[in-house]
DNA sequence: GGGATATAGTTGCGTTTGCAACTAAAATCC
DNA sequence: GGATTTTAGTTGCAAACGCAACTATATCCC
């Protein structure tokens, strides 16, 4: 695994990693000031909804929206609370629950998502041509994909 | 400010953003596997050593190392706890407070940065051509300055 | 120059998160 | 098939952060 480092790369970085912060908390705060649910929301949520029978095993969520196994407990005590998803007991599996997407978790996830799709269009969007972000996705996929299986 | 977003930009978007978060975390736990301090002391310790004096206003110092006042408050009382930067009154302002960088400080950034470059270098560089961090280092600085002020 | 306003930084408090330890249910192994 | 190991999820606890309120100093404006 090479581990030397190009000054061309270093400046790539260095600008890619506070730009990324700077978006991401653009976002959070027109969601806030949407009196909308954070992108932790949206990125459970996401991933209910995109999933087979909106549904997921917790492990699976856990990994898929980026958080620890007990971050994601947290997170979804939260989110069932809120009723925009309930935990099942998994029939194959006794260790195993269940996260599924209510109808009500649809609504709040349609409920976000233009202001969320706005921000990504103002903050992130608007500064890429198309080819531009032809780029950046199959770039960041491969970093993506790299990054799966540690070191 | 344009609020559309196409199919490619939000596919662009749909593999940084989760990408973003991968590495981020690839890189923490190496620091944290080597027994050194997270990214955000290092943010901080960087923005010190490369300003003139190796000193600046609490303020800016937030607003550089990405953090609300607050939480710049939280984390400077804990670096100065270590002893790797030191509060001094400001001699023309009154209110306000500099974070200075010691010797320490600096010998502590020295510890980082060969594991930091390496999670760099494993993480993000080995995925890019030059052409393309020369790419993303464009694009990235671009999002970085628009996102400067809000709205 | 003195009262209103703005700015710098800190503090109280609540939220979110992760690590390590724990419980319970598979899966493995002899 | 019963003991051991692994896996899934949760919980105790502490770290880190932000917002709003607060204190102290500076600036503005008449």
């Amino acid at each position: 695994m090479k581990t030397e480092l190009s000054k061309t790369h270093l400046e790539a970085w260095r600008r890619y990693y506070p730009s990324f912060w700077r978006v991401y908390a653009a976002i959070e705060a027109d969601l806030d000031a949407a009196k909308l649910p954070s992108l932790s929301w949206y990125d459970v949520l996401y991933q209910l909804y995109m999933a087979p029978e909106r549904r997921l095993r917790m492990s699976e969520l856990a990994r898929s929206a980026l958080l620890s196994r007990s971050g994601l407990t947290r997170l979804v005590d939260r989110l069932e609370k809120e009723g925009v998803l309930a935990r099942k007991a998994c029939p194959t599996d006794g260790r195993a629950q269940h996260a599924e997407l209510t109808d009500k978790g649809v609504a709040v996830l349609r409920k976000i998502w233009p202001v969320y799709r706005a921000g990504i269009a103002k903050y992130f969007a608007a500064h890429l041509s198309e080819a531009e972000a032809r780029q950046v996705a199959t770039i960041f996929g491969r970093v993506f994909d790299a990054a799966e299986c540690k070191e």
